[in-house]
RNA sequence: GGGUAGAUUCCGGAGCGGUCAAACGGGGCAGACUGUAAAUCUGCUGGCUAUGCCUUCGAAGGUUCGAAUCCUUCUCUGCCCA
């Protein structure tokens, strides 16, 4: 019973400090307290940070403890990990804004009756500076240079910020303070996650069990997902979104994807087009439903596939008056329908290049006056098309 | 505290008095190709009421017909020495 629990939950981690140590905790038979700590520098969570999420539900599931970390105070330092610069700092303001948005949306994964959910600031911001000292004594500055981030920096000429190096210190005293037994993050956490041990030693407690995760790499297939370069798949994305966005992925990263996103493996006899659409139809079942996945995949294909745009549930736009410039018409569709700001400059590019096309026709002139009846579907770029009421 | 180097468009990084909206690379966007993609190739990449005009090269002043480029002060950062 506790094998098949240590073997399930030890799955799809890269990295766990130690399998004995999570052993002997599952054996005493309490329900352990997991740790996971978030800024909310974001205020959406996306399938990089699923991936954690989806291992704390496996520990909900056998009767655990989650706590989840608001870093309401740490992410006001930012944390360093995998930085090549110092980040902007947020305010508090943005940062409680964030956090809202954050917790409604773990909750599509964690079960909200087993989840207690803190903030750091909550001590961190009633701490005397007399603590702060105390805590600081607890490491050397030897173990905190010991970092990747930091001796690159360093190397390479960049500044790094005291405050900077107080983060892992702080994330560590998290775990302190909530008395976790396991601690839960990508594996660019481990450094942070380890600090948390010896502090908790340095207590006389019993050290938490590190477990690190693998990270999502971001659709570009590259970098690690995240908000900021515009990599992510949201969880709240609409169908069509998270399916498109899915399907850009390129063949090589779908197998990961398929173990991260869905914990299952893919079947790689299937045509790579299809097992792609697999994967992006069963995510947006996961996070919406199967009614939604099923219109979600007829969409994508009625879009794609020539000659069937007729099918597809575009977003409607009423029709312009007769003669009505194209560019100023094409910069109020992104403007109204897609919330986006485009210069007259970059739409005209967007004419010149081909991308804007009419019911398939490229209309290549900048000039162009157009006459649109009820209908036409009038393509703006790669992944957004109108029609016209 | 002393010395020294530097701050350029999304990022890196050229430019060192006019030919600079600013080389080149990355990223981004578009087109072609394809199995949606990826890869590859090609083009674009400050704004505008657009063959011209406007705003940009850390900030503020100044010199000059003319400044990203020269001078002054300021702000910030790296490196070396103490």
């Amino acid at each position: 019973m506790t094998e098949d629990a240590l073997t399930l939950l030890c799955q799809d981690t890269e990295h766990i400090h130690s399998r004995e140590e999570l052993a002997t905790k599952l054996k005493s038979g309490r329900p352990l307290r997991v740790k996971l700590g978030v800024d909310p520098t974001a205020p959406d969570i996306h399938l990089g940070h699923a991936v954690q999420l989806r291992k704390l539900r496996q520990f909900q599931d056998l009767g655990h403890q989650v706590v989840l970390i608001i870093g309401d105070f740490t992410a006001m330092i930012g944390d360093p990990s995998g930085r090549s610069a110092t980040r902007p700092p947020l305010t508090h303001e943005e940062v409680l804004e964030n956090a809202k948005t954050f917790t409604e949306q773990a909750f599509l994964i964690l079960d909200k009756d087993k989840t207690e959910t803190v903030y750091n600031g909550d001590w961190f911001s009633k701490m005397p500076f007399q603590e702060v000292i105390k805590l600081n004594a607890k490491v050397t500055m030897q173990q905190m240079l010991q970092r990747e981030d930091f001796r690159k920096r360093i190397d390479s000429h960049q500044e790094v910020r005291l405050h900077e190096i107080q983060y892992p210190i702080m994330q560590g005293w998290d775990s302190v303070v909530i008395r976790s037994d396991v601690e839960i993050g990508g594996t660019d956490q481990l450094f942070n996650v380890l600090v948390g041990r010896d502090l908790q030693k340095g207590e006389g407690m019993d050290p938490q069990v590190v477990m690190t995760l693998p990270l999502l790499e971001g659709l570009d297939g590259n970098k690690k997902m995240s908000k900021s370069l515009g990599n992510y798949v949201g969880l709240t994305d609409v169908p069509d979104d998270m399916f498109g966005k899915l399907m850009s992925i390129s063949d090589e990263l779908m197998p990961r994807y398929y173990r991260l996103v869905l914990g299952e493996d893919m079947d790689a006899e299937m045509h790579p087009m299809e097992a792609k659409k697999q994967l992006a139809a069963k995510t947006v079942a996961l996070y919406h439903n199967n009614d939604a996945a099923q219109a979600a995949r007829t969409n994508f294909e009625n879009k794609f596939a020539k000659g069937s745009l007729e099918e597809a549930d575009l977003p409607e736009v009423d029709c312009p008056p007769a003669e009505s410039p194209l560019i100023a018409f094409v910069s109020q569709v992104y403007q109204q329908t897609f919330d986006q700001k485009r210069s007259n400059g970059d739409i005209r590019r967007l004419i010149q290049q081909g991308s804007i096309q009419l019911n398939g026709e490229k209309l290549s002139d900048p000039k162009a006056t157009l006459t649109l009846r009820a209908g036409d579907v009038l393509k703006l770029d790669k992944k957004r098309l109108i029609r016209l009421r």
